[in-house]
DNA sequence: GTCTATACACCGATAGAC
DNA sequence: GTCTATCGGTGTATAGAC
């Protein structure tokens, strides 16, 4: 049908002119910062006038949320291919889970800002967008519960000490590997903790 | 002497006027966020315009700085009369001086953001002001070393382990326990790595 | 020295023309 | 869907009153 065609074509274009604005919010967070980010200056990076993302975004705090969700759901998708690869040994399930957040926060800056300290001022993500989060905690509370480790406390621990690290490491040695040496240590601590052997 | 007496005099009402904006930073920012301080707020509460407050801070960041100072200052005194109560054995002094440093941040989540996380945009604490959080490490620092623990690592690993319990606690539990729980033991978890008895 | 009034550049957001 | 014009807000520079 002709009105479908038109409409599917007017939807894609208008999904793609949102990818665009996105991707110069990620661009303009990474040069200046992630709170640094303006509506001016996203709209000069799409060639348009600020109230004209008004049309695609109902608010700043809007592209913020959308963001939110597009770093949760690439670290799904990563989680995700990395599924299959998790070792049979407990112990090495643990750092290797550990490794690939740590390596993941630690890699972007920006990223890691919005995914998981909430450093933009009044910004609280919408549920839908915070469902990609939950669905990577699940998906790691499975693999867990696959190695025997089926308390939520042992979860807990597991994500505060993983957290502590790499904010340490973002906040106290950037672009250096002080804490990030730790990992394998503590995941060790951890894995003792819990009577592994 | 006269001269001497007047500058004294102009000395303490300039510091008594600078504590008094601090005060009503502080309060603006437990009532409306630490990032959501406004100068114009400020000013109101001190019964100035803000344009005034420039007569005595440079800017909005100087503010946050002495505020910074502050923090600090206010925790390295708590440690400091803390220091004759740590225990003598060393798996009780790593829980006792955990335990202090948890209740401190999390008791106030914005003095907590200004002084560990960094989240107020473009900020940076000025070495004077930083002087009293390296202090406050050097007396841990010091304490460890007491109860035989001198490697830098451990250090670090402690304070990675502790601020990612106080992080976790703010994020996802503000006002519950639920990683306050944990911290007695996570810190066992690290003294048994130590090898303490 | 302290404070004020004024002004400026920038911000997010809205209204309405095309 | 995008524009221009504009609003109320911000931090801050400056000139001048007391």
């Amino acid at each position: 049908m002709l009105g479908g065609t038109t409409r599917d074509r007017q939807a894609e274009r208008r999904e793609a002119t949102q990818l665009e604005i996105l991707d110069a919010a990620w661009s303009m967070a990474r040069e200046a910062g992630l709170a640094e980010i303006t509506l001016r200056g996203v709209a000069e990076r799409v060639g348009m006038r600020a109230p004209s993302l008004y049309t695609h975004f109902g608010s700043k705090h809007a592209i913020y949320d959308a963001m939110f969700g597009q770093a949760w759901a690439e670290c799904l998708t990563q989680f995700e291919s990395l599924r299959d690869q998790v070792p049979e040994d407990a112990r090495e399930a643990l750092r290797f889970i550990a490794r690939s957040f740590f390596d993941f926060a630690v890699s972007d800056l920006p990223r890691h800002q919005l995914m998981n300290l909430r450093t933009i001022p009044g910004f609280t993500p919408s549920a839908h967008n915070y469902a990609p989060a939950v669905a990577t905690l699940d998906l790691a509370r499975e693999i867990f519960i696959r190695h025997g480790i089926t308390a939520q406390e042992d979860l807990d621990l597991f994500t505060a000490l993983v957290g502590g690290l790499v904010d340490s490491q973002h906040a106290n040695d950037p672009g250096g590997d002080r804490w990030a040496r730790l990992l394998d240590r503590a995941i060790d601590m951890l894995a003792d903790d819990l009577g592994l052997p």
